[in-house]
This record gives C-alpha cells, sequence and structure tokens, in this order.
RNA sequence: GCGCCCGUAGCUCAACGGAUAGAGCAGCAGCCUUCGAAGCUGUUGGUGGGGGUUCGAUUCCCUCCGGGCGCACCA
C-alpha cells in the first residue's frame, strides 16, 4: 500500500535528517486531504517544528528534499506552508486496480485473528412489540458484527430477551383482561393482544390503579415459582409467539443470532452472586441495593423488597454467564443510551466482583428513535413497530419505481433506505423520525446506493465477454477514472478503522462517495462499443471492482445488493 | 438540584487536533437521438454566546445559554 510506503520513507528520512527527533513511524500519519490539494498528505513537520523549535516550512522543504525519487508510485512532492503533499503515478494506479482486482477478500484485515467477540444487541421483550428502536439496536448491532468479521475475528452474536419481570406480568394481566371482556377464542385475536395491547394495558393500569397493581405483582411472582397454571399457559404461549415473531423479523432484516439468553436462565444465578457479596450489597428499605455513591455513582436496586432480581443484578449474571460459556477475547453489549448510567454501576459492580469479565466488557449506546412529538413509548401506545416501519417505506417506494419491482427486492431497497438512514450518522445519536424528512430514497441515501450498484452490473452483464480480454490499464487516464481508483483504494483502511472506533458512519460515508465517484465516471466516460478493445476492457475491470468493493461496503452495513432494483 | 450526552447551512447529518468546515434534502440554472434520470453538472447558504490551551480548535479545558436522557425496587 502507497500510505505505507509513504509512511515508511517519512520514518526513514525524518530520521536521517534529525536522528533524536524521537518520531516514530507509529507517530506519522499519512492521509488523503479532504481538499484536491494532493493525493496523499502529511502533517509531521508541525510536530517537528514545535520539537526542534524551527519552522514547521522549512523542516518540510527538508523533508520533501530528501524524498524526492525515492518512493516508488509517487512522482511529484510539494510542501504547502509546512504540509508535505504526495502525488501518485497512474502508472502506480494501474498497477494496484489489478491487484485489488485479483483479491478475493478485498477490504478484509486480520488484525483480530484468533480473537473471538461476542456483540449483544436488539434485546427486544417477548410479550412487547419489536419497533423501530429495536430496528436501531439491530442495525448497529449487526454492523459492529460484521465489522469485527471483516477485521478477522469470530464473532458471535448475542440476543438477550426478557421472558421474566414485570413486563411480562403486565402484558399477561392486559391479556386476561382484554380476554375476558372480549371471551374471543380466535388465536389473531389472542397474538395481537398478548404481544402488544396486552402491555400497554397492564403498564396503564399498574401506574394507577391500586388493584391492578397488586394483582400484576401477584402475577409476577406466579411467573417465578410458577404455581399457576392458566398463568403458566398464557405465558408459554405467549412467550413462542413472540418468538415466532422475532424470528420473522431477524430474518427479513438479515441477522442470525448464535447465542440467546433469557433473562429467566440468570435469575438464579443473579441470586447467588448478589448473595454472595454481602460486603458489597447492602440491604436497604427491604431491598438489596449497591451504594453507587462510594464510587461517584448513584445507588441502584439490584433484589427488589419482594426478593426478586431486577434488571441491574440478571445483567451482572448474564455478562459473567457469556465469559463462563464461551470465554471470549471482548464483549460488546449494545443497548440505548438511556441505560448508559446504570450501566456505569454495573460495570463497577463488575470490577468489584468479576474484574476480569469487567475488562473485556464494553457497552456501546446509540441514540433513540424519536417521534416529532417526543419519546416513544409501548406503554402508552405512542410506538412505531419495525413492521410497519418497513411497509411504509416500502409504500414510499412505489412512487419512484420506473418499472414492476418484486416485491423481495422492494423489501431489500426499503431495510437499505432504513438501515443506511441509521448507520450514516454516528451512533450515539438520536434519530429524529419524521417520516417524510428523515427518511431519504434520494441522494445520499441506501437506495441511492443500490441503484449505483444495479446500473453498474447492468453494464457488466451487457459487456458479456468483453470483461475477459486484456486490458490495456495504461488506458485509464481520464481524471474521473484515476479518481476512483484512489477511492477504491482507500477501502482497506476505512474498513480497519471503523472496525476499531466502532464508526459505522465511516463506512456509509465511504460508500456513498464510492457511489458518487462510480456515477461521475458513468457520466464522464461512455464504456461499451469501444473500438479500443484494450480500454473497454481495463475500464471495464474498473466497472466490476467497483461493483465489487461497493457491494461488500453495503453488506458491512447490512444492506443487500440486488442486481436489479 | 446533581450526573452523562448533545448544539455545525432553512431541514437532516459528516468532519484521527490539521490546509479554503463537507454532503443530502429543500431552492435556483442546466443535462435523457449511446451503457438504468432512484442519475449527472453548476449555484445560494453554516460551527449557540464568551473566555482559555495550541503553530493550528467543530474537535481539548472553563463558563453562560438552549435541548435530550438518567437520578431506588420497570427494562
Amino acid at each position: 500500500m502507497i500510505k505505507q510506503d509513504i509512511k515508511k520513507a517519512l520514518a526513514v528520512a525524518i530520521h536521517e535528517l534529525w536522528p533524536n527527533s524521537g518520531l516514530a513511524e507509529t507517530d506519522i500519519e499519512v492521509v488523503r486531504p479532504n481538499n484536491n490539494q494532493a493525493d496523499y498528505a502529511n502533517s509531521s513537520a508541525f510536530v517537528l517544528g514545535k520539537r526542534l523549535s524551527s519552522n514547521p516550512a522549512e523542516i518540510a522543504l527538508k523533508i520533501a528534499g530528501a524524498l524526492k525519487g525515492k518512493i516508488p508510485g509517487v512522482n511529484k512532492i510539494e510542501t504547502a506552508s509546512g504540509f508535505i503533499n504526495f502525488f501518485v503515478t497512474p502508472g502506480y494506479l494501474h498497477e494496484e486496480l489489478l491487484n485489488i482486482s485479483k483479491q478475493e477478500h478485498y477490504g478484509r484485515n486480520d488484525s483480530l485473528k484468533g480473537k473471538t467477540i461476542m456483540v449483544e444487541y436488539t434485546d427486544p421483550n417477548p410479550f412487547k412489540l419489536f419497533h423501530i428502536g429495536h430496528l436501531m439496536s439491530n442495525t448497529i448491532g449487526e454492523t459492529i458484527a460484521r465489522l469485527y468479521t471483516a477485521s478477522g475475528a469470530k464473532v458471535l452474536r448475542v440476543n438477550y430477551q426478557g421472558d421474566v419481570g414485570m413486563h411480562v406480568a403486565k402484558a399477561i394481566w392486559g391479556a386476561q383482561q382484554s380476554l375476558k371482556i372480549l371471551k374471543s377464542g380466535d388465536p389473531a385475536v389472542f397474538r395481537k393482544i398478548l404481544l402488544g395491547g396486552g402491555y400497554m394495558k397492564g403498564a396503564t393500569e399498574f401506574e394507577h390503579n391500586e388493584q391492578a397493581k397488586k394483582e400484576i405483582e401477584e402475577i409476577n411472582t406466579k411467573l417465578y415459582d410458577k404455581s399457576d397454571s392458566e398463568i403458566n399457559k398464557l405465558y408459554k404461549e405467549g412467550l413462542s409467539l413472540s418468538f415466532e415473531e422475532f424470528d420473522r423479523i431477524y430474518k427479513k432484516l438479515g441477522t442470525k443470532f448464535d447465542v440467546k439468553f433469557l433473562e429467566s436462565e440468570v435469575a438464579g444465578d443473579a441470586l447467588k452472586i448478589i448473595k454472595t457479596h454481602p460486603d458489597i450489597f447492602k440491604e436497604s428499605e427491604g431491598a438489596i441495593v449497591f451504594k453507587g455513591e462510594d464510587y461517584g455513582l448513584h445507588t441502584r436496586v439490584f433484589i427488589n423488597s419482594k426478593g426478586l432480581p431486577v434488571y441491574e443484578a440478571k445483567e451482572l449474571a448474564v455478562n459473567k454467564k457469556k465469559f463462563d460459556e464461551y470465554r471470549p477475547d471482548l464483549s460488546v453489549v449494545v443497548t440505548g443510551n438511556e441505560i448508559n448510567e446504570y450501566f456505569k454501576v454495573l460495570m463497577k459492580v463488575m470490577e468489584l466482583i468479576i474484574p476480569d469479565v469487567a475488562s473485556k466488557t464494553r457497552h456501546i449506546s446509540h441514540g433513540m428513535m424519536r417521534l416529532p412529538s417526543g419519546k416513544m413509548s409501548s406503554r402508552t401506545g405512542d410506538v412505531i413497530t419495525a413492521d410497519s416501519f418497513i411497509g411504509q417505506t416500502k409504500e414510499k417506494l412505489k412512487e419512484i419505481e420506473s418499472n414492476e419491482t418484486e416485491d423481495a427486492t422492494r423489501e431489500a431497497v426499503a431495510i437499505g433506505a432504513i438501515k443506511y438512514s441509521i448507520l450514516k450518522q454516528s451512533p450515539g445519536r438520536d434519530i429524529i423520525f419524521d417520516f417524510d424528512k428523515s427518511l431519504a430514497v434520494k441522494g445520499d441515501s441506501g437506495p441511492y446506493l443500490q441503484y449505483t450498484y444495479a446500473r453498474l452490473k447492468a453494464i457488466l452483464a451487457k459487456a458479456g465477454e468483453a470483461i475477459s480480454q486484456n486490458p490495456d490499464m495504461a488506458k485509464l487516464t481520464e481524471e474521473s477514472e484515476l479518481n476512483l481508483i484512489k477511492h477504491l483504494l482507500e477501502f482497506p483502511d476505512v474498513i480497519k478503522e471503523s472496525s476499531e472506533t466502532l464508526s459505522p458512519q465511516h463506512v456509509a460515508l465511504y460508500d456513498f462517495e464510492l457511489a458518487n465517484l462510480a456515477n461521475n465516471f458513468y457520466e464522464k466516460v461512455y464504456i461499451l462499443n469501444d473500438e479500443d478493445a484494450g480500454r473497454m476492457s481495463a475500464r471495464l475491470l474498473l466497472v466490476r471492482v467497483s461493483a465489487e468493493v461497493l457491494s461488500h461496503g453495503l453488506s458491512v452495513l447490512g444492506i443487500k445488493t440486488p442486481e436489479r432494483i
């Protein structure tokens, strides 16, 4: 890679000029400048200027002079007020394009080879709706998993689902009430009640109906000791309905979990862990709590006054369980940012009782999907399900489709649009979901990228056998061609950096810029029916590699690339 | 009140402490008699206020203003 070559040459030159500068190769960065002043640039002269107490511009000149003619592929080195700018030759670009066209997994790196990483995400609760918040967690988590895979790690996708707890009791209570009124045995009605309306009703009544609150708490206890057969039946039924529903959605979204944990499996462990650490957890007002104030945090309840473990305790147990059973090198937990503060308490507790787990656990939070009216709440029913969201997006796509599109393709485009709009911004931020405004299907959008891919593939399909002819790489001289190749060369760096910093938006931006350059090339140069067969073949090679890299780039984002859209 | 996060163009978002702060949408002006117009080209427009650190600050620190989330038995 040219960046590495430049870096090495810089390190050597700097060492020769100033043996004691203390500037190592790892301190030197070669970047593609965001302006068009150079192909690659370096700013080490500023650092050296500081260390040597001398003028950066002069230092840059000295370095540039020492490097002249020493880096293969670089034919021009300039300085501009301290920056050192490098220009590469078309010949170098041609050679590199040919190289990457032969690589099977271009873009992958092996920086995490041999490592096992668990990524927990989505975490929907049975008995509640799978809404666009889960869609967000799923999209981001899936991309993190794919970024780690692209860096060579073995990734285990984890889904942790709350099959016990107050929300289940609320849903069952609500369903019972509705069933009494409706006297309906229709499975579809039952399904709807249990998965959506039941929880809503239970949660609402819980807040201002003392009788309901009491009954729900009783149900919660019964759920733990399994003493009531009617509740057991409703529970079992609802659980399998929920899982069926979730699996259907995962399939749609392109996620497949390797490990599924249930809260019910870890509740017992949770109690055990808490009880074996009386030095850390204290009794307070009938509950067992962790006094976070000693560590600049706040107090959290781990076991409630009914003796049942709450979220924090179960989360503690599930994180321990991951390491007991799978021994990962790293465990990443993706959640909404509303639980950031709880997670800090949890991390502190883990540091105290299972430090080895704590040191290998990392919490990543994402923002909320918000409605223009405010926060979404499944309690009040002010919620948009993933299904209806995807459905609405498909409807919107119908407006701009030029020909008859198959439903599966339309769905791939709709999901691509949704995923891209989530991933193009940094994960910590909220998305204000205003359907007409925030979900783009034109411009910087998923469909634009898929369209570009389909367009490139259409050329390749028409070219047929011309692809296999001997490409005359030297014929790629247009600016649009060279710019495209330069961008293609960046792909491995972008993947590696995004995986290190967990920044899906960098991949999204890269893909978008790639599409821009590819479209620019498409408009500027006519590819097919060229009397110069070698040139046509070289251009087709560029089309092919661009399409492949775009497809891989989108695949990292979990976005499909249909051949036709 | 305390803690954490955020504030960039009319709107939605980018920008390892680097050069002239980039895109998309919306607006305006163009491009379908050759490969897919879900496209391409051009254009208008911006870092909440005030200090500080630095050769260099959207980025780091302080402060003020504005918004979000959390602050004990829900997750």
